[in-house]
DNA sequence: ACCATGACGCACA
DNA sequence: ATGTGCGCCATGG
């Protein structure tokens, strides 16, 4: 993989069970400019580790569920945010409760 | 090599 | 508080 989805995707397996991240934080602790969360999202897009890489953890800055399996909504949605609740995470109205409570600070 | 797209973020109206 | 527009990076065709 590129050099940068790989790393995207160490950050994403090294946020802890129970926790969430957002794209920027992954992208300020890959180092780059700060602002690539847009890449972020893409390497996450691709994500060819589904199941291995915790992508549902990863969520918008703003706390919303943002997007699961290359979809912004819909039944893929559902299950993030039920995966999300199962380890604690609750999500009201597709957004994370005590999101920054939550949120792990990688970089 | 160039153009177009995207699971985002922030500023502005 | 809500809606719309613009900018950034990396990837794919």
């Amino acid at each position: 993989m590129s050099s940068f989805a790989d790393k995207v995707y160490a950050l994403c397996k090294r946020i802890p069970w129970g926790n969430v991240s957002t794209y920027k934080d992954i992208g300020k602790a890959i180092g780059s400019s700060g602002m690539i969360y847009r890449a972020v999202g893409v390497a996450l897009k691709h994500n060819p580790h589904a199941p291995i890489v915790p992508c549902h953890r990863v969520v918008a800055s703003d706390g919303s569920i943002g997007g699961f399996h290359g979809q912004t909504s819909g039944p893929f949605i559902a299950k993030k945010i039920a995966l999300l609740k199962e380890e604690g995470v609750l999500v009201k109205n597709g957004k994370i409760v005590d999101f920054e409570k939550k949120l792990y600070r990688l970089a």
